[in-house]
RNA sequence: GCCUUCUUAGUUAAAUGGAUAUAACAGAUCCCUCCUAAGGAUUAGUUGCAGGUUCGAUUCCUGCAGAGGGCGCCA
């Protein structure tokens, strides 16, 4: 009906005097026609009065009293009046108010879903945590964020590519191989372990597997490796790799494709176990190296190069980052002639542009702030506008347990997994969890809470619903071999009791729309919460099973709408709504 | 110092520039002879400060005060 009342609104604004054409566009862009917050005010509302009175500069009110009656004279509806300061609120004629229950049993999935995307292409890249071990919890509230908004933005009708970007190069990867290389050779290294290697179990339990599956080399002497290192702890593991690599190259390469694999693995399946997928996982080995003149990193420089922004001083390539805003320029390559890990990132970023996607979604986490800009700059430089990149910041996780904060030392590899938080509270209830605030606000993920069962735990009230309704309607079916034909009590409004439901989920679409352009999950998260009160209230002053046949009818099929859009909701989410609890 | 995010009820959080700022928790008081009380109903209480833009500001702009995060030729 709301296409109906902005049809009219655009004839009524074309009708009248000294109007252009670009003021009434301007203003059809400007107001919105939206579903009333309270049923007192009719079912639809409009500020149109007030948009086009400021810029045509007469008086709302008298614009409001025109537009009434225009579409009073339509009689399309059932009320029409203005209100407040100059708002349009509309009652649709009653079968047009419930027309909305038919519409969505009719085609339940299908609800909410939208074609504003027009098949445009988005890129979404998330998580991207280094290989380097499991992922913890500040890694799942990227990936339930990123998961989210790619099933929001595909349900609004873009194509969406979900990737992962795998930092396979670099020196974090050497310090792995070397902490699992020390592992292999424990015996023969004694008590040595370097300062800065990676401590967690699973580096053990890399080794273990390794020495299953090939046969490790026997160190002939342990001290040509450890024999005067620096004391340094950075310095001291660089030494032992470079050593290592001299040493015995072979096993080196062998040791680091394979611990590479295990962590990838690992992480592969906590993302699988969290119910979130990928479509490409993107490997920074692909760029190339720098001594390859052809490779996609050296391109991406030599671009930069020959565009005069990226420039030697120093001895190092630096890129000019002048326009952008950033307070200083960039290294790409040090003077030693190794890239910097933004010279990937640039050169990622580029390929990211080659592919050709319509626009370009970061998630990165809230510590990588700071290198929005540098990253802007750069892809300023390869001639990609810049606004249609978008990061999206994640700010970090607190996790409670018992009232307590849990700490959380990466060095030590004494963490919470993913794995741990999935084991203890489930997937679908962390998920929820995560998604129930903005993803750019700070988080305490409070386990407890999480896993309570009262109201303050919106997720179990939510999922309360939609099992409320899950057994009522069996019980139903039960009874009538067969779901209801028709919905007559409530269509000729002998049953109005229901009304309040079917104006809630009347909302449903305009919440998803303001979801997907803002990459809000958790606006439908808060829907939701309202929508299951809207229920639970209904459902406590309203014995349904006892109703008469034709009331009951028509409330079970309302219901069984009801239920769809919670379950809808909960699918843009990745979680699987509860049929019993 | 520079950049950036934030400040809403006793607490934790919501709110495309809209009407009376919305919930939950904690407090007070009610509701199971009944479809799941993991629920419902009633009650009290809120936009840090000072300006500006606007018909209208929690929302946009400026300044101030306070809190967090980021500022490597690390990744």
């Amino acid at each position: 009906m709301i296409p109906i009342i902005n049809e009219q609104i655009n004839d009524f604004l074309i009708s009248l005097p000294n109007v252009s054409d670009d003021q009434v566009e301007f203003i059809k862009e400007k107001c919105a026609t939206t579903v009333t917050d309270d049923l007192k005010k009719g079912h639809a509302t409009s500020n149109v009065c007030m948009i086009a009175a400021s810029i045509l500069k007469r008086s709302p009110r008298d614009l409001a009293e025109e537009l009434v009656s225009n579409l009073k004279d339509s009689n399309a509806f059932e009320k029409v009046e203005s209100a407040g300061p100059g708002f349009i609120n509309v009652t649709f004629k009653r079968e047009d108010f419930v027309s909305i229950i038919n519409y969505i049993n009719l085609n339940p999935k299908d609800f909410g879903t939208a074609k504003h995307g027009k098949n445009k292409s988005i890129q979404i890249e998330f998580v991207s945590a280094n290989p380097t071990g499991p992922l913890h919890v500040g890694h799942g509230r990227g990936a339930a964020y990123g998961d989210a908004i790619g099933r929001i933005l595909t349900s609004s009708g873009y194509k969406v590519e979900k990737e992962y970007y795998i930092n396979d190069a670099g020196r974090q990867i050497d310090i792995l191989t070397a902490s699992v290389y020390v592992k292999l050779n424990s015996d023969a290294f004694m008590e040595f372990f370097p300062k800065n290697a990676y401590k967690g179990s699973y580096i053990e339990d890399i080794a273990q597997a390794f020495k299953q599956k090939n046969t490790p080399s026997t160190l002939k002497d342990a001290s040509l490796y450890i024999k005067d290192l620096p004391s340094d702890e950075e310095k001291e593991i660089d030494e032992l790799i470079v050593r290592m690599k001299e040493l015995d190259s072979s096993q080196w390469f062998e040791v680091k494709d394979f611990a590479l694999n295990s962590v990838l693995d690992s992480i592969k399946e906590d993302l699988s176990l969290f119910n979130v997928g990928f479509d490409h996982w993107f490997y920074e080995s692909s760029l190339g190296n720098l001594a390859d003149s052809g490779s996609k990193i050296s391109l991406a420089i030599q671009t930069l190069k020959d565009k005069k922004l990226a420039f030697e001083e120093n001895g190092a390539i630096w890129l000019d980052t002048s326009d952008s805003g950033d307070d200083k320029n960039r290294v790409l390559i040090r003077d030693d002639g190794r890239p910097t890990y933004f010279a990937s990132d640039v050169a990622y970023h580029k390929n990211k542009i080659d592919r050709g996607f319509d626009k370009l979604i970061n998630v990165w986490g809230a510590d990588h702030h700071g290198y929005i800009k540098r990253i802007e700059a750069s892809m300023n430089g390869l001639g990609f506008d810049k606004n249609r990149l978008d990061v999206q910041l994640v700010q970090f996780a607190n996790l409670f347990k018992e009232g307590k904060k849990v700490k959380m030392s990466t060095r030590s590899g004494d963490f919470y997994s993913l794995k741990d938080l999935i084991q203890d509270i489930g997937t679908d209830a962390a998920r929820f969890y995560y998604l129930s605030k903005q993803a750019d606000q700070h988080l305490d993920f409070d386990l407890d809470l999480a896993t309570s069962d009262s109201k303050e735990n919106m997720f179990y009230y939510i999922q309360y619903a939609h099992a409320r309704i899950f057994s009522l309607l069996n019980k139903y079916k039960a009874n009538n071999n067969h779901m209801p034909s028709s919905a007559d009590s409530i269509s000729n409004g002998s049953y109005r009791q229901c009304d309040k439901l079917i104006h809630e989920i009347s909302r449903y679409p305009s919440v998803v729309r303001r979801a997907s352009t803002s990459l809000h999950p958790h606006l439908i998260i808060f829907y939701l919460k309202d929508l299951a009160h809207t229920f639970h209230s209904f459902y406590n002053d309203n014995p349904v099973l006892t109703e008469s046949q034709e009331n009951l009818n028509s409330i079970i099929l309302c219901l069984d709408a009801v239920k769809s859009v919670i379950s809808n909701g909960l699918e843009l989410l990745g979680i699987e709504p509860m049929e019993k609890m």
